[in-house]
DNA sequence: ATCCTCGCTATCATTGAGTGATAGTTAATC
DNA sequence: GATTAACTATCACTCAATGATAGCGAGGAT
């Protein structure tokens, strides 16, 4: 339930700060500072003290029901969006690929063991479920999975300890061999097709964006549902794709 | 030039690691480690390690011109949209009111010593300046004037003391005595007009959204310019702005 | 009325986590 | 190859964070 550093205890104070943070974050209502305390496993008093301090700076809210995510939130993002390199120079080359491809493009970056969607554009048909700006999604699933790709074999492996195995959409478990066959073909084919994983019959193309050192600093996504498009149609606008991942690399 | 909690003494680790972040927020770039440690007035050993510790949990990254905030903060404010309560609320209603009034509204909420953009929806004729969302803005110019009209004079007094006066978009300052006076006819009026204060040329109607317990906790806008409207047109559109005022107030 | 429970706040002795001075490393620049 | 800049690592000291406990106020139940 918690981000739980464990009982570790390097810059402890300000990483129980984050943790009482993202527990508002995942939380889908107000949560009491008792609740609040539970799921970040610390003492009451303890939480209560952070809890007030976030309070005063605006980070936190609390209203008769309990705390919540203040409006800092917002300061913090707006500041992000107007200096963050990357989305600032990915969100034409993304309006370019919708518009010539006329399907939904997003980019998401590695964030610890998840990622978060970063820019998105959408096509000419709009899908029917939401893929927000802001939101955090597992590495190993979908389109993810590209980040995946350049772990060695131990990173792979500490990895798949700290997270467990994805659930796809399906209900079915995706267990570390699977996770392992895909990598290895995203490794070969340079980008992977997703079908069903996060979402049933959604489909999407995603390709790393790749810097002259071959680190992949995010990746470039192309989503669309079974009903507009086949796996095939979709694959053949990987030239596209990849011509809107080396447009972001070589401007960033 | 830091948000300096002082020489001050508790929550001292948290409140640092704040102005960390903030510092960031305000930066218009990159910031190098020490230049982070100058613009918060902290050692740089000690600054090292929260900026270290923050970049490990995506608050901040960096890049080979410094660092900048990191992609966590869209998640937060993710989060903060999804659960917020006044915004979900507002938005509805502000879609309402642009609609009827074809003027661009907004929510705002005060946060510190600033006030900050919750929402907002555009009308029908765009602005050539832009309001943007997560924006900090100061309490004491335009129509944050009306979330300050209810402070009693002491806190008026000590809110002067920290913020000092505003610069009008003329250039002009607004010593406190203007302040007090253009409270007092807030108070009066239960509105507030602005003309080219923030920006030369533009023109916002403002009003407080009080609960039942007379507690402002937030303020509507309705913005337009000079070349589109007159203030007389502006200030008959009132009975609307306060509508949607009641609106919110009663479903928040 | 009286007794609980719940949600939050306040106090305070203990101690160990954060601090900051200093030295080290890497990489670029002249 | 010397010099600067940017960041990292180490470590003894001490002060700030901690957590146990007690307190307060509001709302419900008996």
């Amino acid at each position: 339930m918690s981000t739980a550093t464990g009982g570790s205890n390097q810059g402890r104070t300000i990483e129980r700060a984050l943790d009482v943070l993202e527990s508002l974050e995942r939380a889908r209502g107000p949560l009491r500072l008792s609740e609040i305390a539970r799921s970040v496993d610390l003492h009451l008093a303890t939480t209560q003290r952070t809890v007030n301090l976030l309070v005063r700076r605006g980070y936190i809210q609390q209203d008769r029901h309990g705390y919540s995510l203040g409006p800092v939130a917002l300061s913090l993002a707006h500041a992000f969006v107007l200096n963050d390199r990357l989305s600032t120079v990915a969100t034409p080359i993304l309006g370019e690929l919708s518009a010539t491809t006329g399907l939904t493009s997003s980019i998401f970056v590695r964030s610890g063991d998840e990622r978060i969607l970063v820019a998105r554009v959408d096509g000419a048909n709009p899908l029917r479920y939401q893929f927000p700006i802001g939101r955090r999604v597992p590495l190993n699933l979908g389109g993810g999975k590209v980040l995946l790709a350049d772990l060695d074999a131990a990173d792979l492996d500490a990895f798949n300890e700290r997270v467990g195995p994805a659930r796809l959409a399906s209900g079915a478990l995706q267990d570390s061999a699977d996770l392992a066959a895909q990598l290895a073909t995203v490794r070969r084919n340079g980008f992977h097709l997703a079908q069903s994983e996060r979402e049933l019959g959604a489909l999407s193309l995603t390709r790393a964006i790749h810097t002259e050192s071959r680190e992949a600093i995010g990746a470039v996504n192309l989503v669309t549902t079974t009903e507009h498009t086949t796996p095939d149609a979709l694959v053949a606008l990987l030239p596209e794709l990849a011509r809107a991942c080396a447009a972001i690399a070589e401007r960033v």
